[in-house]
DNA sequence: GCCCATCGTTGAAACGTTTCAAAATTATCA
DNA sequence: TGATAATTTTGAAACGTTTCAACGATGGGC
């Protein structure tokens, strides 16, 4: 009862040539007689045919053009998080000029991840996650695509594009500790799967699962270890990187620790829900809190207060792990730099 | 000198079983003898087989389980508009839920739109596009595939999603036109291919290639119209939807019109931008000029003043164009409902 | 009028998989 | 044990295109 479908080889048959030559009036109309040419394109109205289908097309060897950006969150985290929509703006420009298209990979369910990886039609990818990313990561390397690692190290064999996570901690911890804040409380990302939300020790940074919080603690501990202190010391609160999970956490964080007068977090969305619990609270920001960001993202500078934050080229990044796809030479990793941003949301403690 | 890739036949000979036998061993495992499966496996494993390539099973007859979302600008407007973000999350959810992916097809350069609609590998396609939207609609449809538009009728045969444009423009003309304003001034987007930014007639938005200007055009001389005004007495700016245009535009919009004293924007960025453009010119809002939005974008709520503005559900339009692509009935019309939210961007005049 | 170069066209071979009826094997029951 | 039922495996046929060596025609130069 399914009405057959209508392929090249129906048109070519109509116009009665072969269907290699119908086939060049599609591709590559300039190497077929105008007569010709026009017969075949009659018969194709005619017949109400699709155009040659891509399907076909792609399994004879050619390229998908495009690429797919693999996120262990949900799809609409593309869209949400301030962070991934500048990385996928950055990926998504070069993509433009090459004349490829985006497809977005959520790896959400657990479930069928790896099918979605296995099966997405695409002819390379972005890889980013913290979570679970080096299970993703092998998954799509599986594939023997070229493969992309941003904020990991992929292992050996891969490009990816990292930034110094270590410098950007230590200028954070830093810039606290020289304004002469010593109560100083960790709002940090997710360390490693499973997810722990809540108080968590240092440890469980130092020997994080994700490169980003190893490098960090790290950082961290130089800048503390400048003043005698050890991460241990710190309450580190485990966090969700949402604004209102964020939010709850960092007020339990204060509850617990009321003498705290700054709040490092891992991430301005981080930074701007401490703000938020701050404010629940009663606390002033800068006055009665400091807090310090990181990544930069828009909505930073014109928070209430604008935040202080280690600024990150995350367009940039983007823009870097696209081309290294294109690009495909020998892989290599490409480390980019991170600054201080100061702004209205630290001050001396009082 | 390429090295052959292997393919499911070569691992099938290696383990000496048939290839039917050896494709099952990837798609329905229950179904063979786990001593052959492991037998399979082995030489999967051996001859480092990347598991079975999407491209063959695609023409076998598969679905791709993507769909491609066409808009008529380039990708990384996808991630910077609030409205498109809304939208697609709206969308993400939904593809989510039915397992689907994401493939975002921009066809900003008109030279290869085409191609890039003509070659997309997906199983359905979402258009949403003011410009030549009818352009990339007829291409889309081409194909054959399920397409359902938004905010744009697609023509007979076909699902669309829409909101009631006329309404939320009535509604938005007879809030500001019941404060007591005369004086008011239109800040449009783009009404037809090619744009032409700048003060422009009545007349084109009536006669709008699109049917949302024409909607709304219908809308505000409604409104207008109860209180013996005539929409060609307004002074009408077209405008780019983006927050640097649209306030430069709104600069020139009140410099040419100084007695303006109330503004109506076709969306909440044109609104922002109107208010960005106010305080440059060292009015307040709305003190001296009142402005009212379009859409109800996140920012809208935050913004300060707060907008006054008509919301639509944006996020619901996407889920639902979602559905009506999975679900494939017969083709219809849904038609979302709008409401004036009354917030601090509006008062009466001085 | 013959040979060559040029331009268009043809035909068939991939491309890598899944599917499905039929054949082969193994298990079950009386 | 033989017959029958259930489970596995096979083999070959799609799926819709592009590519490419080879073939035929056409026109130019001599």
């Amino acid at each position: 009862m399914k009405k057959r479908i209508v392929k090249l080889a129906d048109v070519a048959k109509a116009a009665k040539v072969s269907q290699g030559t119908a086939s060049n009036v599609f591709n590559r109309p300039e190497l077929v007689r105008p007569e010709v040419r026009e017969r075949v394109e009659a018969s194709a109205r005619r017949l109400a045919y699709s155009g040659p289908d891509p399907k076909g097309r792609l399994l004879r060897g050619g390229k998908v053009n495009a690429i797919g950006i693999v996120m262990a969150d949900d799809t609409a985290y593309f869209f949400r998080d301030p962070f991934a929509r500048m990385l996928l703006s950055g990926i998504a420009e070069v993509c433009d000029e090459r004349g490829a298209g985006v497809a977005l990979v959520s790896t959400n369910r657990q479930k069928d991840a790896a099918w979605r990886i296995q099966t997405a039609v695409v002819d390379g990818f972005i890889v980013h996650c913290l979570r679970v990313g080096d299970r993703l990561i092998s998954l799509a390397r599986k594939r023997h695509l070229p493969v992309v690692a941003i904020d990991l190290d992929g292992g050996t064999g891969m490009s990816s594009v990292v930034i110094d996570d270590r410098q950007g901690a230590y200028l954070a911890a830093r810039h606290l500790l020289d304004l002469g804040h010593r109560k100083i409380g960790l709002l940090s990302l997710e360390a490693a799967d499973p997810p722990r939300p809540g108080f968590v020790d240092a440890e469980r940074l130092r020997s994080a699962e994700y490169r980003t919080e190893r490098e960090r603690a790290a950082g961290y501990s130089a800048a503390l270890a400048e003043h005698g202190i050890e991460l241990d010391q710190l309450p580190i609160m485990e966090s969700l990187n949402e604004r209102q999970a964020g939010a709850s956490h960092a007020r339990e964080l204060l509850a617990a620790r009321p003498e705290t007068t700054a709040i490092i977090a891992m991430s301005d969305v981080l930074a701007l829900a401490a703000i938020d619990a701050a404010r629940a609270r009663g606390l002033r920001v800068p006055q009665d809190l400091s807090v310090v960001g990181f990544d930069d993202i828009p909505d930073a500078a014109t928070a209430d207060p604008p935040l202080t934050t280690i600024a990150q080229p995350i367009v940039e990044k983007g823009r870097i792990a696209a081309r290294l796809i294109f690009e495909a030479g020998p892989p290599r990793t490409e480390t980019l730099g991170v600054k201080l941003v100061e702004r209205a949301s630290t001050a001396r403690p009082r």
